[in-house]
Parts: structure tokens; C-alpha cells; sequence
DNA sequence: ATAGCTGCAAACGGTTTGCCTCACA
DNA sequence: TGTGAGGCAAACCGTTTGCAGCTAT
């Protein structure tokens, strides 16, 4: 494997967008080298994920968000306005060791969305 | 709005199906009515959505899966053989709790996916 | 010389749109 | 007779693939 330029600035983009999508990610490393192509940086995340410097979440619908692997925390995001809140991976310890005992199920917490609704559109709502 | 059989036919199909892609809906449907279109599919799905009749869960990569609104529980997705688990709301509760009071954020748990790795994989991969 | 990285274009899967037709209140 | 439901084709977004050219060993 070879550090190239364009491997370089992919893993910048990740570490100071933080839940950037490819594209995104590829916006960002076109404004200092504007002929990197997306399909780079597809292969680039994937290779990067390999390597476990960055990981990626499904936060619902659209396309998935990259963040570098030391990132850790859990996203919660509201299904009324989109907006994503993280909260520390350590809320879900408790859940984890009874996944854990119950069912084997070994829970990864820094890949991980939760859905609802955020305290902003929960008011909302009750304003209604 | 009007109960056509069209619509009559999805909502038996994620009844029946549970967890179906609006793809597997679409072939289970065009079984007794080859006709139909996945444009109707999909737009079937978005009004049933709308109305609480069924719901969607993002499971991951790849398409969305909907299931009919009662039918609650947490899916355990496991990304390595990509099973699906399922695990009781209740589970979720105290976490629920805690969210709600440190963040204001109101979890959905029946509209949730947790990742992580399953039974089977965790010991797969301590026999390597 | 060779391996492997890149860019480009084309294919892909999943979804949405526009439009025209049809059925029904 | 007018509103809305369905079918079809085309556009769409996000992603992957094939291939040809380049670059650093």
C-alpha cells in the first residue's frame, strides 16, 4: 500500500468533516486538488476502513457518513427534522452486557444510529 | 383515499413477509396480480407509512425493510454475516430512560437496528 | 518490467418523477 | 366530469465495475 496524495487528503477530509458523506468528502478534496475523482474516493474509504483508520454509519436514509475510527460515540438521529446528536458510547453499556448475556450478541457501539425524536421536535410537537 | 387492490395486495404482502424489501413486496404481489408496478409499490408503502399502517427500518446497506406498525422489536443486525436478530422494545427500556432524561431525545425502539456481531460469528471467529 | 493506483465512462441497484390513461365517485 | 389511482418510461442518486494510461518501484 502506497501513502499516495490522493489518499492523504482523503483521510484529512474524513478527520475534519467528521459525518461526511463520500461526496462531501470528494467536495472537500477537490478544493485543493480538483481533479480527484469520486470512484477514487470510494476505493480510498474502503481501503481506509480496511485498514480500520476510518469507519462508516448508516444514519437512515441516503448515503452513509465516514468518520476516522477513534470517533466514538453514538449517533442519535431524530426521524422528523434529521438532525443528529451524539451522545457517549458509554450510555449503552448497560444494553450491551444484557445483549451480551442474553443473546450472544456482541453490539458495537460507535457504529451506531439510534432513531427518534430529537427534544427540539418533541416540543414542537406539543406546541401544536 | 381509497382501498384499491393494489394497496389491499401490498399491505397483505408486508403482512405476510415482514421485513420485505419494497422489491420482495413488489414480486410477492405481482404473484396474484402480475400487473403491478414497483412505481405503485413504493407509492403504496409512503401512503401506508403515512397512515401508521406499516413502518421502515434501515437495516443497513441496501434497501429499507417494512413491516406492518405492530409488529415491534429491536433488530440485531449483524455486520459480518449480516443476520438479523430480533430482541423484545423492552430491552431498550432503561436506556430509553436515560436518554430521555439526559438528552430530551425520545427513542423509537420498534424503528431501530443495532449492528454489531452475532453469536454465531463471535465464536467463528474465536475458533480462527 | 511490473505492480498497483488513478481517471473516465459506463453499468448498476434502488428510488422518484412526469406524463398519459383509466376508473370511479 | 373531474379527481385521483395506476402503469410505463425516463430521470435520478449513490455506488461499483471495466478498462486504459500512468507512476513509482
Amino acid at each position: 500500500m502506497r501513502m499516495t496524495p490522493q489518499r492523504q487528503l482523503v483521510l484529512d477530509a474524513v478527520r475534519e468533516l467528521e459525518h461526511a458523506t463520500p461526496e462531501q468528502i470528494c467536495q472537500q478534496v477537490q478544493r485543493t486538488a480538483p481533479t480527484v475523482n469520486i470512484t477514487t474516493v470510494y476505493r480510498t474509504l474502503e481501503l481506509l476502513e480496511k485498514l480500520s483508520l476510518v469507519r462508516h454509519t448508516h444514519l437512515g436514509h441516503g448515503a452513509p457518513t465516514y468518520s476516522v475510527d477513534e470517533h466514538e460515540h453514538v449517533h442519535l438521529v431524530c426521524h422528523r427534522c434529521g438532525r443528529v446528536n451524539e451522545v457517549p458510547c458509554s450510555l449503552l453499556d448497560g444494553l450491551s452486557a444484557r445483549l451480551s448475556a442474553d443473546t450472544g450478541f456482541r453490539l458495537d457501539a460507535s457504529h451506531l444510529a439510534l432513531s427518534g425524536t430529537c427534544q427540539v421536535c418533541v416540543n414542537e410537537e406539543e406546541n401544536l
